[in-house]
DNA sequence: GCATGGCGTTGCGGGGGGTGCAACGGGTGG
DNA sequence: CCACCCGTTGCACCCCCCGCAACGCCATGC
């Protein structure tokens, strides 16, 4: 659709009120918004007053400047709450999967396992069937470590302390030598695993952050050993952080 | 002011649009919007095409149906970090003093301190003096107790190894002891010190909530040991419980 | 005390922008 | 194929948005 052909002329001026508000130190007064819109004062003053009284905009009561409301903060909330984390991934993964030609995933926290909720195939036909949907043990894949390395370290010692699955003699399911590989997944800002889910799959993963930082998904990237080999690592890892990247601020995060 | 008479109409409508899609269950038609708000469609569409052309809502491509948009989520960033805790905090304070004929305080992390940003003083002269922009040992204090109940195992546990303040005979200093306390202060939703600080101050605190849900501040009662005796504990708890609640909610916590 | 300048608000009336009507094009299901 | 639903858009009417001008309040300077 054409937006300007059919914009609402004051209801872009309110919007963009908002915005202004949104751009300054805390408060303004209706004489500097409407000098910095190019908008009459008594335009200002009457937009402002029809924020107000919706609560996206408070005033002040002793310098009568305004400010953005509460109403902004519920929205927000309710924008959060709302938005879909596959519908935002897809493209990326999409766009990952090509560059990398492997397949690609989405992966988050369910039931204390790694959850694929999206993937992405790349063009070699010896690959990884579809997981969209399954788990994991969150330990021996590569966005299970992500998602781990965000978890409270007293978190991860009662997950060690109930047993982690051997899933191959290459498994991690020691207390020290998994902190410290979570240690390692911090300090880099990607996860690997060789051969520790399937002896015959490797992978990497990247966090996903939102809007308050929290990691809330992994970007990963997996593949059968002979191609997703150790000397790929660097530049699937750097694929994967990417991608990852422009899902988080998708999510609201600030871009780094 | 008078709001109604003032109110312009088209930016109203597109503020209760952008509120129905906050109580929507994640993305509206135009169709529903406008029989929910008895607008005609086209005005609708029109409305909502133009609070799109500034990022506040968003259009998924398949279904055409409407969503929050990200300018959302980052105009309540700002929204958030412009929200004035003190001002915020005092009128509460005042209510509370003048209800407990105590000192009141709210209280923050500042430097891995606990650091009073207002105070509002009860009506008896010998109390304690002015608090204000003062630090005190965050483990020693009822506030500081507050804080310290929400922050990470790990961290906690980083202090004590720093070692703590042995501020008086009565001053927890110990991790044992002190996680114990910090798990009292969380299942009750208060905090209590008895002398910790200085051997004859009393002090009952309990958590400000933002947004987030996050503990950000504490609003705490405090005056001499023979006024705070244990036996006032659950009335003054209840009623800084009730301040700090309310605080909570300016700050956009949900209510409970 | 008064005058001045700044602020946000409000009455008024003209004209152009917002609105409802009607139609469009696309998708889905029978 | 038709019927029904959806969101979008051209058109023309009319009333609502807007700028002008004034108001009341506050702070400052003389």
């Amino acid at each position: 659709m054409t937006l300007d052909g059919n914009a609402v002329r004051s209801v872009d001026r309110a919007a963009a009120l908002l915005l202004a508000l949104g751009e300054s130190s805390g408060e303004a007064g209706v004489t500097e918004l409407s000098r910095r819109l190019g908008l009459h004062k008594s335009t200002a003053s009457r937009l402002l007053a029809t924020l107000q009284k919706r609560g996206l905009v408070e005033q002040d009561e002793e310098s009568g400047k305004y400010r953005l409301g509460l109403v902004v903060i519920r929205l927000a909330e309710r924008a959060e709450s709302t938005l879909d984390l596959r519908s935002i991934a897809m493209p990326e993964l999409d766009r990952l999967a090509r560059a990398t030609r492997e397949t690609t995933g989405l992966g988050v926290l369910h039931e204390g396992r790694l959850m694929t909720v999206a993937q992405a195939d790349g063009p070699n036909l010896v690959a990884v069937g579809d997981w969209t949907g399954r788990g994991a043990p969150l330990h021996s894949v590569a966005a299970g470590k992500v998602l781990m390395s965000s978890m409270a370290e007293r978190d991860v010692v009662r997950l060690v302390r109930r047993g982690l699955d051997q899933c191959t003699d290459r498994t991690i399911t020691q207390l020290e030598p998994l902190l410290e590989e979570l240690a390692r997944v911090r300090r880099r800002g990607f996860a690997t695993a060789f051969g520790e889910f399937d002896p015959s799959l490797n992978a990497v993963a990247a966090p996903v952050h939102d809007a308050r930082g929290q990691v809330v998904a992994a970007v990963d990237v997996w593949g059968p050993a002979y191609r997703v080999t150790p000397g790929r690592i660097p530049e699937l890892a750097q694929a994967a952080r990417e991608a990852a990247a422009a899902v988080s601020v998708r999510l609201g995060a600030t871009p780094a």
